[in-house]
DNA sequence: GAAGCGTATTAAGTCACTTAATACACTCAG
DNA sequence: CTGAGTGTATTAAGTGACTTAATACGCTTC
């Protein structure tokens, strides 16, 4: 299911966190499926089971899975997540927006990133 | 000239650091003025001068203060450190929209929070 | 009540980061 | 051209946060 790197320098638990978050955004596991018991996942990674748990409590709090305590954890709905992630995009925007004003960046210039962005999106999509 | 607060946590050459800009962006140290030498204001502080010799390269990178290897260092021109701080807000900006598009979220959904964000500035200053 | 599950507490280990000690290189006045 | 001033590079000590593990606890189901 998963498969850690330990060249790689972050966390374990950021890495388990990572793929699992991939895995249902993409669509591979479904809302609703039961996710491997801490325990069970632990010793297939030859890690602690508070390393898994660890994991499954960060992506619970960003909206992707969701725990019933002596049941397991199991998959949210998509929407769930979605929300989750539109929210702190939402954060990060206002915090961002609100230091460059406050640095006295005017409106038009900011207007202007934001333009350029959408542009450079759109470009990306329909290359024709 | 700066005070060091021990029960702060953070670092003391960022401590400096902050400071220093502070006396710059308010006007206080003007431009092209000599800093004091690492060792006199590591002395007066009773640190290491290799703590104000970070504190200075930082605000050197961030356009505040430049260097004459043998002479000292000294205050940069407004229009140095304005533009540093332009770039680095820009960056900023770009990369966190760059996300939120990446992550599927609207452009009239940024550019509500972007409005939005004008607005409350805008009521902060004239509250007639 | 036993076997499965998540959870809390505590401690060991490690690693990045801060700070300091020290030696080197440049500039300029005398 | 020397010495006192300046910034700079290298190295190492210290420390503190963070990751991971050991272990024990409490809930759910059959």
């Amino acid at each position: 299911m998963i498969l850690l790197d330990y060249r790689d320098k972050r966390p374990l638990y950021e890495q388990v966190e990572e793929k699992i978050e991939h895995l249902i955004v993409c669509g591979v596991l479904k809302p609703n499926s039961k996710m491997p018991s801490v325990r069970n996942l632990a010793m297939e990674l030859s890690i602690n089971p508070n390393t898994i748990q660890r994991a499954y409590q960060s992506l619970e709090q960003d909206g992707f899975l969701y725990t019933v305590v002596g049941r397991g954890n199991f998959v949210s709905s998509e929407s769930s997540w979605q929300s989750s992630k539109h929210k702190a995009l939402t954060a990060d925007l206002t915090k961002v927006i609100e230091q460059a004003l406050d640095a006295g960046m005017s409106p038009a210039s900011i207007q202007q990133i934001l333009d350029q962005e959408i542009n450079k999106k759109k470009e990306g999509q329909n290359h024709d």
